[in-house]
DNA sequence: CTCCATATGTAGGCTCACAAAGTATTGTGA
DNA sequence: TCACAATACTTTGTGAGCCTACATATGGAG
């Protein structure tokens, strides 16, 4: 998969990662690669600070944890970052609709 | 619609836009925005020099013809660009699959 | 004690679409 | 006649944004 796919969409899928519950980035990532099949693989210098320009834009906000003695740092959506999310949403379903219109399969010759 | 939601897909939608029959570059641009229902209404400085990478890259051919006192630059797929289209569409298949199912939405509630 | 999974982080670079400007012709409306 | 829009193509420079590579640290398995 290329790189540049991915760009000017993963802000939504942050965001969509963090809907259910908050997580931290490792999770976030984890949830994103589980959740596409194993498409979507997203490296840690990617996700981190994506996360953290998402939380200095005020859509989510974190909270330091340590657990089995590794620190975590949680991230949940703000009322902005749910916002933003639906925002996102409208977007995607715009986008794919016309690229996938665009890309339509011609016509299938009738068999017969 | 925001720039970079684009970026990696560009060379698909070129493709596409070339597979029914050759068109010149300003005929692309009209296929997309139409097909498209206004959605991708892509600039000239994004389409024109996307169109000679593509040829660059042989998966395109083109040939000038005047038309009406006008040039044009008629392109059409090569064999080669048929099948980075087909690629594409699996790429864009698993891709867009993949997001839409992380930005699935939450489950509604059953009503009553 | 080494290796891997877990967990977070930064710096630098590269790709790629876009904005802006320019060239040229035809058609149209005042 | 003049101005302007539409048609048609081109190039330069730039900025956004994600990735590569690297660095740090803990816990568990072998």
């Amino acid at each position: 998969m290329r790189p540049e796919l991915l760009k000017g969409h993963l802000d939504a899928l942050l965001l969509a990662a963090l809907e259910d519950e908050p997580r931290h980035g490792y999770a976030v990532i984890e949830t994103l690669r589980t959740g596409s099949d194993g498409t979507l693989d997203l490296p840690t210098g990617t996700v981190y600070p994506a996360l953290h320009r998402l939380e200095r834009a005020g859509l989510i906000a974190s909270r330091w944890h340590t657990v089995g003695g590794r620190r975590r740092r949680d991230y949940q959506l703000t009322a902005a970052g749910h916002a933003a999310l639906a925002q996102h949403r409208d977007t995607w379903d715009r986008f794919s609709a016309a690229v996938t219109a665009l890309l339509g399969r011609p016509v299938t010759p009738p068999t017969g």
